[in-house]
DNA sequence: TCAAAAGTGTTCGGTTTACACCCATGA
DNA sequence: TCATGGGTGTAAACCGAACACTTTTGA
């Protein structure tokens, strides 16, 4: 979903894609929406409708890996970051609601074309994000997944579906390495664990399980000024995780 | 991918859905595969690209499982089966083989038009099936799934990831009920697992773990005129069964 | 009587689960 | 000294994997 392209020969007017952009601050997993500028209502039905998932449509050059990359390289000023397609909506109604087509009429060539979307998710540290003066979005903005609002189109579903792909993800591969810094803790490890499946873990059950595994290496290094026990630092064998991830299936929770 | 529509007009001609339909006659895993009518070439270069996936651009009115529910039922007959979208293509080149344009070209409003996929794979109990007159396809045909010629198109790379998607399915939830006939022995059963992981499985182990689900109903028939010890009939339990196939990820072989 | 598939239990090892206390630190 | 999260072990239940022989039938 988003802004009027130079040559709109080169797009296509009946496909997008739509990221779900999942972060991590180390306390709270969170989600990259923008903020559509609300074009002439003063301030409406308040918030109803005023963020959407960060999309585009494809352009005909392109194929819709690319183009959802496009899309998060152009928000984000990321690149080569995890990227899964996880499904596609296409209800021929999706983008009629009246907010909705008034916003595409200043965005889009063809405002009234139908649109079926394909919808990825993607993981990023927070950390490497740094907002882009991007054509795109007037401002990108970190929600938490728990206090997402009434979006535009039908990316409350989109999304609701994305956090359900992650978490399938989550139960049969190691996910982590993309979501947190270098180095972290076992216990903003487990944290971020907790927060995307929604339900406590057994913190001695946790550590055992991770170790086991054979991902991890711990680093001399420990917390600093921290007023408890300072943790120890691990960061990923990134040979062993990509070998691990692999080997869908092997891990479930 | 498929017949010239009546109205163009209704018709998205950006977007198709295309099928990987399952059946198991109770030996083999075999997929319905499409003939398409090689046009003016008398023998050419044989068999390569003579098959497709069956599919069609979808209309204007319908969302995308309704266009894989009518694709599918105008070419068995069938309704309300098992259809699970698994994943989008939409490589620029998809479409552009030569032989692939020049059937499209007799069978397409806008043969040159760039086509995004949305794939569905379905499960249909083979014997329900009545070849239809249908508009579509002039011949449909049960293929064994490991022994695929080179189809048109992407769709080698869609029926591969057909099948891996129907594999992760069968390892979390209970496949079967719709592949099927309404009763089946254990034997049946086994087989149908062994032939979609393509692995042998342990037949006391394979009848403990499915008996042990709970989904199944023993039934006082057997087998008759078989030229061994003739095996007891199962039927499923509908209700236990979509029960467990909501408890995703709780089934792994 | 033979061939072919049905049917049946047990053992071993590894995994999961549940559970409670002491430790190191900064405030 | 207190509050906070870090860090650790064990026992019981459960599950998966491996494994071989008898039964029933039709030909």
């Amino acid at each position: 979903m988003v802004t009027k392209p130079a040559h709109t020969s080169h797009v296509n007017p009946n496909v997008s894609v739509d990221c779900v952009i999942f972060g991590f601050d180390s306390e709270d997993l969170k989600v990259l929406l923008i903020e559509r500028g609300s074009p002439e209502n003063g301030d409406q039905n308040s918030t109803a409708g005023k963020y959407v998932l960060p999309g585009d449509l494809i352009r005909n050059d392109e194929n819709l890996d690319q183009a959802a990359e496009r899309v998060l390289n152009e928000l984000t000023g990321l690149k080569r970051i995890f990227l899964d397609q996880f499904h596609a909506f296409g209800d021929p109604e999706r983008v009629r609601r009246p907010e909705d087509q008034q916003w595409l009429s200043t965005v889009r060539a063809e405002p009234d074309a139908r649109v079926i979307t394909v919808a990825y998710y993607s993981l990023v540290k927070i950390d490497d994000y740094q907002p882009q003066p991007s054509s795109f979005a007037r401002k990108a903005e970190w929600v938490l997944v728990n206090e997402i609002p009434q979006l535009g189109f039908d990316h409350n579903e989109i999304l609701n579906r994305g956090i359900y792909a992650l978490r399938s993800k989550l139960r049969t591969q190691p996910v982590g390495f993309e979501l947190l810094p270098l180095k972290f803790t076992l216990g903003q490890l487990q944290n971020l664990y907790e927060k995307i499946l929604g339900n406590e873990l057994d913190k001695r059950n946790f550590r055992r399980k991770m170790l086991k595994l054979g991902v991890l290496i711990p680093l001399e290094e420990r917390q600093q000024g921290v007023p408890h026990k300072p943790a120890q630092y691990f960061e990923f064998d990134k040979e062993k995780y990509e070998q691990v991830s692999k080997e869908d299936l092997s891990f479930v929770f």
